[in-house]
DNA sequence: GAAAAAACTTGGATCGATCCAAAAAATGCG
DNA sequence: CGCATTTTTTGGATCGATCCAAGTTTTTTC
């Protein structure tokens, strides 16, 4: 164990065997092309020298590929964060499918109110999970790396993958509809951290009232279907608030008491609507019925299961994946949900 | 928009604003050494030729860091069949947790049957979920980076973050012990690909018997608890078999008839037992006692909930991001289990 | 055995930036 | 104003490798 072999070189190496830079690297990257005699001399001396083959930072500089894949979390989140979350964790799972299949890396990169991430990543390409703000997507133009936005449409060329929330939502409430109710309530997102806060009938729904652009899309479905029987989403008494906000609940069930119906544009505040009417004695789904939006694993497992809208998280991942590794022309990408029908939703009570 | 700015570097904008590279350079990375008019000037020169700032190809290079952890699967899981186990998922956590603390990236390195994936990964260090093969563990070493090994100890001078999976087996063990249990059966892992595999009783056990290095340890704190009351490890009835292969469960309810207890070295196929113990009109825990390992989500869902060890995968992957972050002296930590005690053990019927 | 062809090596330029010592410009001071 | 400081700016060297055209050696062929 020699102790000065802390750093050598593709020079030192070449030095040491009496051949030029050049050979050496050929006998790492293009053996094919130096005699074997040289190739095994060389190889010796190398692993006497304590050197193991081209340092990836310099070939990265020649070749510019890193095969890594960079995923940029939503808003602030850390990746802890969001790994636990599932609508994140399951669009990561499609993204890494499509990665091994190319035997590409994922690099999770936190940016953290603009800490640059975006700018100094070692990637080749970049998928945003869920667009919040502009900066990092403008970082990651002006890198010119591929790079694909999803659940949001920031501009004309940039690659997108959506899923049709509007559709999807449409689909959940006439299938409400169908059985036979008419009495509503809306659970939406808080655009910023804050209190829930709601919003009683006959005022006409902003977007800001909503979240971000993909719930407003949720809040168009929903209106739209309700159009069909006459029924304005303005008169529809809706609670704004974080999907792990606890007091969502008990608001709306205090302010749409005669609701028979709820929407939520999440699945957690589905099962906790599902929660605060067992509390209340009312029982799903014989008094009441909820639907709710992405199917996470908790919604197959709460009681009863949830009925809910699946965005697809897995396949958006795929596809953003494919874009991003394959670019081409700029792609815009709408994905169908499917409605899972679970055990929270019947006939309305007659 | 101009077509051409295909790839303006810092001599392009130098070149353009008429000053040397360095300064460009300085503008960019310490703009307090360079006159705020001759900022103004160059950045805007810069923005004019689609600049956005130092490639991080080339800065890398000289700088060296890239803020981001290498994690490396265990075995030739891809990246999403690494995320869908939860125990590399919670180590994955815990890693994470950490790095978003300093600001790092997390990369998820598919090593692919040696396809290099270490050797040219651009990241400031290695962490090993599980360790399987020798060769991943040398070329991080060779390539002279930070790295640690879980749940296995190759050799002096690697960091590691074992868990005391002997104690923890040894204490539940123990409880089963204490509550008048005398006669187990006990599921193991297969070291490799196959069908389950079952050792009649009466022959020693040999390591390779049991699976990864972690579970001969397993074994050994079952052997300890059970030598304590006089009983053989080696006259247990044991099942060899991959944690998801369904008929392992059967397997040892049949040839370890006798058994009031069951001993499995996976939560998976803990819970497998329960079924298979249902399906045959067994009640658990009245009937059958079950312990599994490492306590996934599944476990406290599964009817009736399951008696496992918490092997702390969060806290080892913290561990393990600590060390590798802050790297210094060789570090061998050895964290101990938690026995979850649920509704699967009971006293042995009478 | 000489010319032609093939196989192998080599040095210089390059990838895109940063560091550093020295030069140039600006400022301070008597 | 002239000299000493301080602040800015600069070019050359460097990080670690790869590419490529040109040079050298070996092998083939007649």
């Amino acid at each position: 164990m020699t102790q000065k072999t802390s750093n050598a070189t593709l020079l030192h190496v070449a030095r040491a065997a009496d051949v030029s830079r050049s050979t050496v690297s050929n006998v790492f990257s293009h053996p094919s092309r130096v005699r074997a005699e040289v190739i095994e001399k060389v190889r010796a001396v190398a692993s006497s020298l304590g050197y193991s083959g081209p340092d990836p930072r310099g070939r990265l500089l020649r070749a510019g590929k890193v095969h890594a894949v960079g995923i940029i979390p939503p808003g602030t989140w850390g990746i802890a964060d969001s790994l636990k979350n599932p609508v994140f964790f399951q669009q990561l799972l499609g993204i890494s499918e499509v990665c091994d299949e190319v035997g590409a890396s994922v690099l999770i990169i936190p940016d953290k109110k603009g800490s640059g991430g975006v700018q100094s990543a070692l990637v080749d390409s970049f998928i945003f999970s869920r667009f919040d703000q502009l900066a990092e997507i403008e970082s990651a133009r002006l890198r010119r790396l591929p790079y694909v936005v999803l659940d949001a449409d920031p501009g004309p060329d940039v690659n997108s993958v959506r899923v049709n929330a509007r559709a999807g939502c449409h689909a959940a409430v006439r299938h409400l509809l169908d059985l036979g109710h008419r009495r509503f309530g809306i659970v939406s997102f808080l655009r910023e951290f804050g209190p829930p806060h709601f919003h009683p009938p006959g005022r006409p729904r902003r977007p800001e009232d909503v979240g971000m652009e993909i719930d407003q899309e949720k809040l168009r479905g929903y209106g739209d279907a309700l159009a069909e029987e006459g029924i304005s989403i303005d008169d529809v008494p809706m609670v704004q608030a974080h999907p792990w906000e606890r007091d969502a609940a008990r608001m709306i069930l205090d302010h749409a008491p005669g609701a028979t119906a709820i929407l939520s544009m999440s699945a957690m505040q589905g099962i906790r609507v599902i929660e605060e009417a067992w509390l209340r004695g009312l029982v799903v789904p014989r008094d009441l019925s909820v639907v709710g939006y992405n199917d996470i694993p908790e919604a197959a497992l709460c009681n009863p299961p949830l009925t809910t809208i699946d965005s697809m998280g897995t396949e958006k991942g795929r596809m953003a994946a494919r874009i991003v590794l394959e670019p081409g022309a700029i792609q815009k990408k709408v994905i169908e949900t499917r409605l899972v029908m679970r055990a929270s939703t019947a006939r309305v009570p007659s």
